[in-house]
RNA sequence: CGGGGCGUAGCUCAGCUUGGUAGAGCGCCCGCUUUGGGAGCGGGAGGCCGCAGGUUCAAAUCCUGUCGCCCCGACCA
């Protein structure tokens, strides 16, 4: 652990300067409202003026109070109200139900406001998350989310962000922004406070907002431009430190969700334009999800976009055919081309598929800096480029589809009839073709391997065009879609593919943002060394999403115990006095033996309206104080099986904590 | 940014085709009744019909423009 923790402090925690020089000056005053720092200890340092703040000055030593957590919280005071209907722009279930529910409130797109409910959910997440992270040997900072220009320019993610971030203008029209994320800010904190590796290893984080201009906010909270994340971020100068916290993040990681009962599928990553090495995404599977990953029955898992195409060995090119052109009038498609290629030219031994032409794509690149280049890329006819493979494979660069306008400036792009070879010579690739365009090929296609593809006339396609013959590429373009059956590149079995949300992502950055911010420290033999980061993200409101889209029923929220606003909703029905009376001293006595309890205590409310509202609300366990109460029993309702048992009062807590 | 849909009360929606005093259900307030499955009766509050122009004696309704929202796609450390 880190040695640092306490660098830097005045000894006995002094004071900065202006504030406990505003304590000396108001002691007289306003002691009792000294800020908690001062009010823990009995008597505090003050460096402005070299003197000691008498206790009485600063305040009683105790800690204040968390009463919004204790204090008994009445229906008939909660701030909250039920929706009977379903809000009409609401599609999932977990954006309808909590809105439904009284847990967030929709305040512009993507950004929503944190009712009581709704905040009680996300402490008892964050107390998860602080409680691993703790345990995981990382300190808590926090940063904030309105921060100025430069260090993003620095790493060049001002640009780089495009229209994805928020930005905004001081009076003195100076660029700010909101951030969609802090490596930048961690990285030059750590750059301030830091210079040897004695201070190493450090890991710290922050549970803060995020804010991300997306194009499309959907789903409620699974995709919003205001989200709560925990993002967390080690500081290393090894590799091996580096894949030490790492690790320690990651098993946090597995511990959190199990106890969160959310469940988790750990996907390999792409890396991406971040630069980084390891990188794994905690993915839940769910049909909402917007990922979709792969996994074999071998152990393998990865996010599509990163799924790594095995490539066959090759082939010998000696005694192959040659390349034939045949005339090919309306094949607009491949099913077209195929059909004409076995009507006309059937081979012997089987029929030609799809798979044995070479669909050839004509993609545009656009720049960061603006910049646009076509680059032409050979996929198996068979299959669709994946765009999202595509987007990760030529990152940071856009990608699109070419336009009429780019199939204009070349003239040697004969549209629907596009290939590498051409009867006149090299058709396609950087040097020595007619187009001079870059040519990439799926991985399967390697040296040896014939394809029908597009003899670059019009109304004409080529036999047997042999890669390694008579076509080469620039390079390999893994961007085709993967299919289920498509073998895991670790030869453990086919492949299956599923849909999941991104609830997690462990990475290891390694040295690309603290060489863009230059933070370096000395190591044992006073060189300067950069140091290596890891990045490790869990989305504290997209979890709580996650935990309500599966957890709920047709009538409302269920919630796991660990996150649940409360762990009992006590229930009084009927007119009679005397059962809220029981049911005020059950509340009490509950509270005293430390269960947090909603307390249903509405006294004109019809029965059917509370049984309803607690549907809704999905605290797992429901008490129920009515008709058996006078003679001393209540019900118990597991709100999830929907089983419903009598217990006597006096064993109330003692069946709580053992449903614990 | 493309495609589709929608803006009327806190919520869900009707009214618009065919211009004429702005509606329903739920929710909210008051009173009485009711109390183990979203109660009944009576009385009430609440709306610049997204906004701006235009047509007309008269516009929620017709015309033009604009803004916003939702869904699909594109996009998404």
């Amino acid at each position: 652990m880190p040695s640092g923790a306490s660098r830097g402090s005045p000894p006995d925690g002094g004071l900065n300067r202006r504030s406990c020089a505003a304590i000396v000056s108001e002691a007289g005053l306003r002691a009792t409202q000294a800020p908690l720092a001062v009010a823990r200890r009995p008597s505090a340092y003050c460096h402005a003026n070299r003197t000691r703040i008498p206790a009485s000055a600063v305040g009683p030593a105790r800690r204040p109070t968390l009463r919004w957590m204790i204090v008994t919280t009445r229906m008939s005071q909660l701030f909250v109200r039920t929706l009977r209907d379903d809000p009409a722009d609401a599609e999932v279930a977990s954006h309808r139900l909590l809105v439904r529910a009284g847990y967030i409130r929709r305040q512009a797109p993507g950004i929503f406001a944190w009712l009581p409910l709704g905040l009680r959910v996300r402490r008892r997440i964050e107390a998860i998350i602080h409680d691993e992270m703790a345990a995981a040997g990382a300190q808590q900072v926090h940063f904030p989310a309105l921060l100025p220009r430069e260090p993003y320019e620095a790493t060049g993610r001002w640009t780089e962000y495009g229209d994805g971030i928020f930005r905004l203008k001081d009076r003195k029209g100076a660029d700010y922004l909101l951030a969609p994320t802090h490596e930048e800010v961690f990285t030059m904190l750590v750059k301030d406070l830091y210079s040897s590796y004695k201070d190493l290893p450090l890991s710290i984080y922050q549970i803060q907002d995020k804010y991300r201009d997306e194009a499309r906010p959907r789903a409620g909270l699974l995709r919003g431009r205001e989200f709560s994340m925990k993002d967390a971020y080690s500081f290393d100068y090894t590799d091996d430190g580096l894949d030490a916290s790492y690790q320690a993040q990651r098993d946090a990681y597995e511990r959190i969700f199990t106890r969160l009962g959310l469940e988790y599928v750990i996907v390999q990553a792409d890396a991406g334009a971040m630069g980084g090495s390891r990188s794994e995404e905690f993915l839940h599977p769910t049909a909402v999800g917007e990922d979709t990953f792969v996994r074999s029955a071998g152990g393998y898992a990865a996010n599509v976009e990163a799924y790594r195409t095995t490539a066959p060995a090759a082939l010998p090119i000696d005694g192959q055919p040659e390349a034939v052109v045949f005339d090919s009038p309306d094949t607009p498609t491949i099913a077209t081309l195929v059909a004409l290629a076995n009507d006309r030219h059937p081979r012997e031994d089987r029929p030609w598929e799809a798979a044995d032409t070479l669909k050839n794509v004509v993609l545009r690149l656009t720049h960061l800096d603006g910049s646009s280049e076509l680059v032409i890329v050979g996929v198996p006819g068979d299959r669709e480029v994946d765009m999202k493979r595509a987007e990760v494979a030529f990152a940071p660069a856009e990608v699109t589809a070419a336009i009429d306008e780019d199939f204009a400036k070349h003239p040697g792009l004969v549209k629907g009839y596009i290939g590498p070879w051409s009867a006149a010579g090299p058709v396609l690739g950087e040097e020595g073709s007619t187009t001079g365009i870059r040519y990439l090929v799926d991985p399967r296609v390697v040296d040896g391997t014939a394809w029908v593809t597009g003899a670059n006339e019009h109304e004409k396609h080529v036999f047997h065009l042999v890669a390694g013959r008579d076509f080469a590429a620039d390079g390999i373009a893994d961007i085709a879609e993967v299919r289920a059956g498509d073998p895991a590149p670790d030869g453990s079995g086919p492949v299956e593919l599923a849909r999941g949300m991104e609830i997690g992502h462990v990475f290891q950055l390694g040295r690309k943002y603290a060489e863009s911010l230059d933070l370096k420290v000395l190591d044992e033999n006073g060189k300067l060394v950069t140091v290596t980061m890891g990045s490790y993200g869990i989305g504290v409101t997209r979890i709580l999403a996650a935990i309500a889209e599966g957890n709920h029923d047709e009538r409302g929220l269920i919630w796991p115990r660990a996150v649940a606003p409360f762990d009992v909703h006590v229930v009084a029905t009927g007119k009679d006095a005397a059962v809220y009376e029981i049911a005020d001293a059950l509340v009490s006595e509950l509270h005293e033996a430390g269960f947090d309890a909603l307390y249903d205590d509405r006294p004109k409310v019809s029965p059917g309206v509370k049984f309803g509202d607690a549907e809704l609300i999905g605290v797992p366990l429901i008490i129920i104080v009515g008709r058996g109460a006078a003679e001393g029993t209540v019900e118990f309702w597991d709100r999830r099986s929907g089983e419903r048992r009598d217990v006597a009062l006096g064993e109330v807590p003692a069946a709580l904590a053992q449903a614990d």
